[in-house]
DNA sequence: GTCTATAGCCAGATAGAC
DNA sequence: GTCTATCTGGCTATAGAC
């Protein structure tokens, strides 16, 4: 690990700041409703001082995207080095992690339709990579788990891997917080339950 | 049915050629990124022609989602007429149909976030009726499936409503088809067949 | 009811002093 | 790098002639 000047690491901080602010803005209001001013007001600069750091709105949501997907490939390794369990019961406890996430207001979730969005995201390198090789590992685990006979071996590999991924952004947990009758952990053992149920073969 | 003089039936022809735009331009687009004028332009009409029928966008939008409700609510006719199925296959047939419709961009899908939005659905009538209609009807079929041992028993019906209701917006769909390796069948069978298994307790 | 033209507003982005 | 003040474009909605 490199020495940072005291100035990096003030730097670092700073936009560290940031992307908290827009992880949860993201989460909470979407891509499309969040304002840059919002974000500003949330960290406490100016709006100015907010495009020094980060040249456009789109390129604030990389860096919350790039955020969390460095956390989900903490949440993989950490998996990875449990013995004596699984390729499904990993699979399950990352899927576990996303929908507690979620729950918690800590997901943001970006719209796949909003195409200068779409351009910024194809167009970052740290992104790209480390979305490739999250889908990578947690292909691995649902091939050996299909191996397992614990996925349904007639489904393709990406198609689990889609509906893993799908969690992180399914409106029924929210829905259900909102209903305000039940409690996260039922909520999430629910749906965990019947997307990880529905994988299995009959 | 009443009598409609030809200026009636003419007004009727053109708000249902709006909403059909508006319906595919929300499945295409999602409501935010949708401008009003591009309804105006795929309808052929001038903006302000548009207003004329439609006081906002968002009323706009909830003529669309009405009229999605409409059919919903056709298709669980339809399937309530036929003879000799058990409530869970019914409640299958109606999950295909969401699907299939969502796959050929005709399934509208708003943010639950925006609140002008909220507020306008919740201050339609018909929109309220027809929700809580076909919310009281697949509930019917669920405690049924549930009595028959087709659904997990200990699942709170509204979960299973909240989770057949989300097939309509899943963004699995959407990728298979973007990859564009496998059919819609394909697609439809593997995210139906996801979705109903894993209602089915174990 | 349809049009052209425009008002009014809001949000993303920037200029320029410090 | 931070600020205040401002520019700019695009979008919803409306005025007013026909």
């Amino acid at each position: 690990m490199s020495r940072l000047s005291f100035r990096e690491q003030v730097l670092r901080v700073r936009e560290d700041a940031i992307v908290t602010s827009v992880n949860r803005l993201l989460a909470e209001k979407g891509f499309d409703l969040m304002t840059v001013d919002e974000v500003a007001a949330d960290v406490g600069i100016a709006k100015a001082s907010l495009y020094k750091h980060f040249p456009s709105k789109e390129a604030l949501a990389a860096a919350a995207m790039v955020r969390v997907l460095q956390r989900t490939s903490a949440i993989v390794d950490q998996q990875s080095a449990i013995a004596g369990i699984s390729a499904f019961e990993r699979l399950r406890a990352v899927t576990r992690w996303a929908l507690e996430q979620q729950l918690s207001g800590e997901m943001p979730s970006l719209p796949s339709q909003n195409s200068s969005l779409r351009a910024e995201l194809l167009g970052n390198r740290s992104y790209l990579d480390l979305l490739v090789q999250v889908s990578d590992r947690l292909g691995e685990w649902i091939v050996q788990a299909q191996q397992d006979g614990d996925i349904d071996g007639a489904l393709p590999p990406e198609v689990v891997l889609y509906t893993v991924f799908a969690r992180a952004c399914d409106p029924v947990p929210g829905f259900l917080k909102a209903g305000g009758r039940y409690t996260d952990e039922q909520i999430v053992d629910w749906v965990l339950g019947t997307c990880m149920n529905g994988l299995r073969g009959r």
